[in-house]
DNA sequence: TATTGTTATACTCTATAACTATA
DNA sequence: TATAGTTATAGAGTATAACAATA
């Protein structure tokens, strides 16, 4: 408790970081959206090109029920983004895996996500370094998604 | 476009900037479920607090359609949380306002969202600025909600 | 005619609980 | 027994379209 909660500086960038995190959420909805998928479904997407995962695997990095992924991966299958294959190890797993269709997607989303890209624009090599080390001091050791 | 997308340094402060997104939401959903509210009941209820507000200027502030709000108004209303009154210069306006409750319970669930006021307490003052600072030009000139 | 707020409808996301098939 | 995934159910947020009251 270095700070006082009503320190006037610190009140000033929790209301950056508010702004921030609203313009994020826009734009990646807006982003989602022009690709005809969910937010929810584009983060799906996104996390599974990066492996196939298992249904509860997804929800627990979602943080969400795993009743609910089952709902997020039939329609993405249904779009012919995803596909459901068997676990030969555990014959009770269905690991999800993006379709060729779904990789392509993906990288179209991820391609089309100019925030936090373009604004940085702004600064320069040295702010951005200055900026990518107070934001890591910020969130700890444990900086991880 | 002064920097390319690939740019390393850029992509991890993107990175950084989405760990960011992602805990500041979780630790918003967690104060706004302890108060027994939804994530857009906790936003509304906040915004109404700063001025009571016309069903369709909420709509406008939440970038979402008019008929919603009035789902969301209906449940705080239900509560005890928050009224709708006339306004005198046009009959057809109704302006959501908070109860006596609801200022409390807003009160209570700002006090308790610790996110970037305790991790920013790992930063000196110094450092805050700075943050601060960079996040300014980050936004732009137009850096409000 | 245009605007404000509401209703009706449909879809998605969410949690809870009960179910199945495996382990 | 315990675990993975699903189904059923209910509540909430969302958009669209149609509507009543008022401007």
């Amino acid at each position: 408790m270095a700070t006082s909660p009503a320190d006037p500086l610190t009140l000033e960038v929790v209301e950056l970081i508010g702004t921030v995190v609203a313009r994020y959420h826009q734009e990646y909805e807006e982003a989602a959206a022009a690709h005809a998928l969910t937010g929810a479904q584009a983060r799906v997407l996104g996390l599974l090109t990066l492996e196939p995962t298992p249904m509860r695997k997804i929800a627990t990095k979602l943080r969400c029920e795993p009743s609910n992924v089952t709902g997020i991966i039939d329609r993405l299958e249904t779009r012919g983004l995803v596909e459901r294959r068997p676990d030969p190890a555990d014959r009770r797993v269905k690991v999800a895996a993006p379709t060729a269709e779904g990789l392509a997607t993906a990288r179209r989303l991820r391609e089309s996500l100019r925030f936090a890209r373009e604004p940085l624009g702004e600064l320069t090599d040295v702010e951005r370094t200055l900026l990518r080390d107070l934001l890591k001091r910020m969130l700890g050791e444990d900086a991880q998604v």
